[in-house]
RNA sequence: GCCUCUGUAGUUCAAUGGAUAGAACAACGAUCUUCUAAGUCGUGAAUGUGGGUUCGAUUCCUACCAGAGGCGCCA
């Protein structure tokens, strides 16, 4: 059982309570656990005193607070069930069902940028969070292959043949104010696949896309389950709203259908308004009859639903779109009653260069390749006077770049904006993703060095698959009061959709490991202590290893 | 104009209504003949403003100020 549910069943045990606010002390001089219970906190403390559990080690009261600190046995039997478990030690039951996850989304025909790199790092975290909290995730990923961007692209490219499919957006979306008409009549060409030759423009550059994404996607360790594409939600959509308008508008009149939708201007509308306070109207259709992203927004519900059979669908995106899925959730709940309560949009916040947001329009934006590549190489420069094989420095950067860009995307809440400056905002020190990384290595050189010391050292060698004894004079290490927690940390993550609380627990760890590292010699065969010292190293190593995994970040070997 | 979100050290971020508001970067000073110095140890510095609820508010409510995003034919 858990150490928190334990300890909370033994206090509303002995004080006859129905529930109890338990928390870790902010301090930890203040004990592991603590409960307010101001000025009863004697008359309270002193009966738990003396009816401890044998995991308490004592029981203080203090200003208020009642404080509990774990016993000795407690902290090395948790060292030993981590070492023994390994990553099975943080499995919880808490998350149930399926769960559709829905993240990423680059569109073809446009660059996968920062913005996308960043709702991959937090989509790809929570992913592998709800996994090992319990649930059965399926990661899927929806394209925007239709639509304006992708006419923009196509009239560049006959524009300009010579033009590589990026340049050709960007030329295509300067030039789009004085060739409205064009590329509007391109786009409904693309909607209608009426022209041969824009068919074929249209095909090669989707598959170009969608291929440099996949490389993308494989260097930052994600994988789809299945991936949608707004030109078959498109379809459906329309479909489902001409379905749902109010029949003396409806093409199609069917007797039952519900009045959600309705014509207004020669469009097709929804009136959130009046199914929702505070959300709005929006378009559905357009005047040209081409459907718009709320309507391929609806398609996709039912796409999804028909594929797969879900508790949970979570779509992930930035926050500029909230008022958006504020309504269409609401529209979608209209036609799909079944689905009202299972949808969930998450969102966090903007990537945005000092200058301000990001515009790809204007050009402004920054590849995602090109920033890997950027920090690649300043990792490369640190790497210069290593003793490593080109090989494994060209490896070894990969791994760090990537987790350094993924921590500082990851190490907040995932709510707020990240004014991202290349020079501050990538760091190899302090908090970062490198310091979580050369934390687990330096763990792992000990543990390999443990190994092969000494011929003679086999007690310590031995205890590495089997029970490791504490010392007797051995003291609590503020190493150890970190350990136990990892589970709770995950559960949380999972229940609240929070990476960043695994990021802030793995950054206390690692200060704590190295702390202790920076104290002590761990591997001494001359110390009583050491095979605990190298349990606890172990324990550390695991857990860094594991926490770093659910970021989607890889511990490189060597660094 | 309306709606939503956000205001914490110089900077970037933390803080399940609770204890002296934590880190990191930057600055300064220590620290490698000893398991990886991308490390460790130390020094200074912050809750936008005014009310309210509470034994207790960075956290909840309210007004204001500041910033961001959104608001019928982009995604």
């Amino acid at each position: 059982m858990e150490i928190q549910k334990k300890i909370k069943d033994w206090i509303k045990k002995e004080l006859k309570m129905e529930e109890i606010i338990l928390m870790h002390p902010k301090d930890l001089q203040n004990g592991d656990f603590s409960f307010f219970a101001g000025d009863k906190a004697e008359e309270i403390g002193k009966p738990l005193s003396y009816h401890k559990i044998p995991e308490i080690e004592k029981v203080k009261w203090v200003g208020g607070f009642i404080n509990f600190y774990l016993s000795k046995e407690f902290f090395t039997d948790s060292v030993n069930e981590i070492n023994k478990e390994g990553p099975k030690f943080a499995k919880a039951t808490s998350g149930k069902g399926k769960i559709l996850i829905d993240h990423t989304a680059p569109n073809p025909f446009k660059e996968f940028h920062i913005g996308h790199l960043m709702n991959n790092a937090i989509g790809e975290s929570i992913t592998r969070i709800l996994e090992v909290s319990g649930a059965k995730t399926i990661p899927v990923s929806y394209h925007g292959d239709m639509g304006l961007h992708v006419a923009k692209t196509i009239w560049g490219k006959i524009q300009k043949p010579e033009l590589d499919w990026s340049g050709a957006y960007v030329y295509g979306g300067i030039n789009y104010e004085n060739h409205k008409e064009e590329i509007k009549e391109i786009n409904k060409k693309i909607y209608e696949k009426s022209d041969p030759k824009i068919n074929k423009l249209y095909e090669e550059g989707k598959k170009f896309s969608l291929n440099s994404f996949e490389k993308i996607y494989e260097q930052l360790g994600s994988k789809f389950d299945f991936h949608f594409y707004e030109s078959e939600a498109g379809q459906v959509g329309k479909k489902i709203v001409e379905k749902n308008m109010s029949p003396e508008e409806s093409a199609n009149v069917d007797d039952g259908v519900k009045k959600i939708f309705e014509k207004s201007n020669g469009a097709v509308i929804f009136r959130g308004e009046n199914f929702k306070p505070k959300t709005h109207t929006r378009v559905f259709v357009n005047t040209d009859g081409i459907p718009t992203y709320e309507a391929k927004e609806i398609g996709l519900a039912k796409l999804k639903k028909e594929k797969y059979i879900y508790d949970k669908s979570i779509t992930i995106t930035a926050n500029e779109q909230d008022s958006f899925f504020d309504v269409v959730e609401v529209a979608i709940g209209e036609v799909f009653p079944e689905l009202k309560g299972k949808l969930l949009h998450l969102s966090h916040g903007m990537l945005r260069l000092p200058g301000g947001k990001m515009s790809s329009r204007t050009g402004e934006v920054i590849m995602a390749e090109s920033l890997i590549n950027q920090i690649k190489m300043k990792v490369e420069e640190k790497l210069k006077d290593r003793e490593l094989s080109p090989e494994e420095k060209k490896q070894i950067s990969e791994i760090v770049a990537i987790g350094a860009i993924k921590y500082s995307i990851l190490k907040q809440a995932i709510g707020g904006d990240i004014i991202f400056d290349f020079d501050k905002s990538i760091s190899f020190e302090g908090d970062s993703g490198p310091y979580l990384q050369y934390t687990a290595v330096r763990a792992n050189s000990v543990l390999e060095k443990s190994k092969f010391q000494n011929p003679n050292f086999k007690t310590i060698f031995k205890f590495l698959n089997s029970k490791t004894k504490r010392p007797e004079d051995f003291e609590i290490t503020e190493l150890e009061r970190y350990i136990y927690r990892f589970p709770e940390v995950v559960k949380r993550a999972g229940e609240e959709y929070a990476p960043h609380y695994i990021v802030t627990y793995l950054t206390e760890l690692a200060g704590a490991f190295n702390s202790f590292y920076g104290k002590e010699r761990i591997v001494n065969e001359k110390d009583l202590s050491s095979p605990y010292k190298i349990a606890l190293t172990r324990a550390t190593h695991n857990i860094l290893k594991f926490g770093l995994n659910l970021l989607a970040i890889k511990v490189p070997d060597k660094m």
